[in-house]
DNA sequence: TAGATTGTTAATCGATTAACAATC
DNA sequence: TAGATTGTTAATCGATTAACAATC
């Protein structure tokens, strides 16, 4: 079945749907309907079976939708067994967190190495992930077939890094750097976290909520 | 200036601005239009003008917008000179990494304190920032008014802490957890990063280039 | 002044919500 | 069967884009 064209905000749900199913069945739960769902969520019921529309048929009317096969569906379509092949580049104080707390192999990716530049690191093997030197990563790239670049280096050397990485054939980058990246290559999907900028989210509702001050 | 209740999306997109901002400033470029800041930014004309019409008048006809009065104004518009005094919960990988790296002055917050329940950590200095016991927490945040905290425990100890940092006063989460809190207090503000979410949005992103398997 | 560009009102587009026939 | 709940079509709502008078 090919799917049309879907909107990001219905993807972006998808792992909040999935994080709510695997709490669900947590606790025992193995039927729900788009109205109990969209309670606990704080979502319409018309959405939410709007959003599980785009991709099928997956409830049953009069029953509902079964937790497990719905976690399953969901699971499937975002491609989290996929196993996409990762490397980490910059193995700093970020890099570091992201290896030994993150389970990439539950969200589709299979970490099998990590790149620096700084001999105080390169050769270690942290977490089971052995950190090799920046310039052997071309190399490896194309012998392994790797699909996606975590990308964590100091901001100042984010384009450039991130360039040579689409030159290599990466496919994918998860940005870290905190900047904007400008490539070449415009196939190259990326997907940043702006730590700043959901800080100054905060920042601004905070601030929206305190009295104004008037200055008359 | 009363401001009318601001749709999300456009308060999500001033920290882009700013970026833009901040990038042009450098560059010696100290006046551009709608038309210029649109086009290197990948947004119409029009939805910059209202998304700043939002909050005033910043601009100037047959001139554009000044670059440096531009930023102040989104700069003053977001809080960030507003140095929300702000602790850091749970020093970890992810929590050193921020204590680290993470210019939280920038922002609008005041970083003055860690807390962490092992003696590993507890009485340790990183980055200027003192690391504390989290049974002292109740009597720091009462003591020093502070606003926000930044939670970077171990998601099986998320709500509880939470639910603690509100009773102490907390007003604002910047939620590291990867979990939906669930707070009794619901005047508490969170912004969560999801890591997770992020990483699983990339994984559809590359599942959705791949050629179609046909199973037939 | 003439040209450029704003701020704002109106038009369009897309996303969310409501309604309901189909059916388990 | 009767009640519940789906999947989908239609209605509404909100956000983005276009248009244009105001004005620097």
């Amino acid at each position: 079945m090919k799917r049309d064209k879907i909107s990001s905000n219905v993807i972006r749900r998808l792992p909040r749907y999935l994080r709510k199913l695997d709490d669900l069945a947590y606790h025992g739960i193995d039927r729900i309907s788009s109205g109990q769902l969209g309670k606990q969520m704080g979502l319409t019921p018309s959405q939410i079976r709007q959003d599980f529309s785009c991709f099928g048929e997956f409830g049953q009317q009069g029953y509902g939708y079964n937790v497990e096969k719905l976690r399953e569906e969901i699971s499937q379509i975002m491609g989290l067994d996929s196993g996409f092949k990762a490397i980490l580049v910059g193995v700093g104080n970020m890099g570091r967190a992201l290896i030994n707390n993150f389970n990439f192999n539950n969200y589709g990716f299979n970490l099998c190495a990590g790149f620096d530049a700084s001999e105080d690191v390169v050769g270690k093997t942290i977490n089971e992930t052995e950190i090799f030197h920046i310039d052997d990563m071309e190399k490896f790239i194309s012998e392994n077939e790797v699909t996606a670049a975590i990308l964590c280096v100091p901001r100042r050397h984010a384009d450039n890094v991130a360039n040579s990485l689409a030159t290599f054939g990466i496919k994918a980058i998860w940005n870290f750097t905190n900047t904007e990246l400008t490539l070449e290559d415009d196939t190259v999907i990326i997907e940043d976290i702006h730590f700043s900028d959901s800080l100054m989210y905060l920042s601004y509702r905070i601030t929206e909520t305190l009295p104004d001050e008037d200055d008359t």
